[in-house]
DNA sequence: CGATATACTATACAGTGCAAGGTATGCGCG
DNA sequence: CGCGCATACCTTGCACTGTATAGTATATCG
């Protein structure tokens, strides 16, 4: 299995970052091992690269920050979503929909060299 | 209908125009109108955002040039796809298939709240 | 005690879309 | 003829994003 690419990724992450907020808080640390579990082998976050995009978002006031207390004893900054960043989620929806769709359009005809693995139905 | 974002487009218009030359050699222009035309609304190219790729892609050796001149007097620059523009288009479609799993693996659990117009069948 | 997992941060770089601006020519219209 | 429009190409520069790299600190376990 081929691990995903950046140029792939891009601008992907930070719709990827809101979603896991949209199940309730969490913290970069937990967000990292959630992503990578949850699509295991595709998909290899380092720490380098979700820390930046938090930042970016809370810099966007789309996310929230609180430092808090594990009782593990560990400090762990907790990341919520607001108002500005539930909307951001549902926009980036929109637009994963759109470019889904833009895909499925132009690839999608002369795409028959490589068989889609299923898909009965249409427009994703 | 609004208009698709750049950071929702990045790293996409590479496969696309791929996608249009595997259908046979054309010249910028024409691979604009096309790509506009067949995605009325959400997609609108600029000749500015097109031929910068055309030439990565030239660079990278993925497609070749060739100015031919029209039957209405115009130079024209075509472009058509050799073998390693032809690997390259079917490496992006997999890479948009693995990027569509990841999507849907993370967004789709919780995105419930904005239901998905259609989709039955599971990943695209 | 040393290694590992946890948990955060900052800096610097490359690739990409795209706005902005420029050149040149053929064609239709008043 | 002059004017605008569509055709057809090009370049420069900016902003954003993923991520490699490097650094810090602490709890836990063998």
């Amino acid at each position: 299995m081929t691990r995903i690419r950046k140029q792939t990724l891009d601008g992907k992450i930070e719709t990827l970052i809101l979603a896991v907020l949209e199940d309730g808080p969490s913290y970069g640390y937990a967000i990292v091992k959630q992503l990578n579990r949850r699509c295991d082998g595709i998909l290899k976050l380092g720490e380098g690269t979700v820390y930046p995009v938090l930042h970016r978002l809370e810099e966007k006031q789309m996310i929230s920050s609180k430092w808090q207390t594990a009782e593990n004893g560990r400090p762990r900054k907790y990341y919520r979503l607001n108002r500005k960043g539930h909307r951001a989620f549902a926009e980036n929806l929109r637009q994963w929909r759109m470019l889904a769709s833009v895909m499925e359009k132009v690839v999608g005809s002369c795409a028959s060299i490589l068989p889609k693995p299923q898909l009965k139905g249409g427009i994703i």
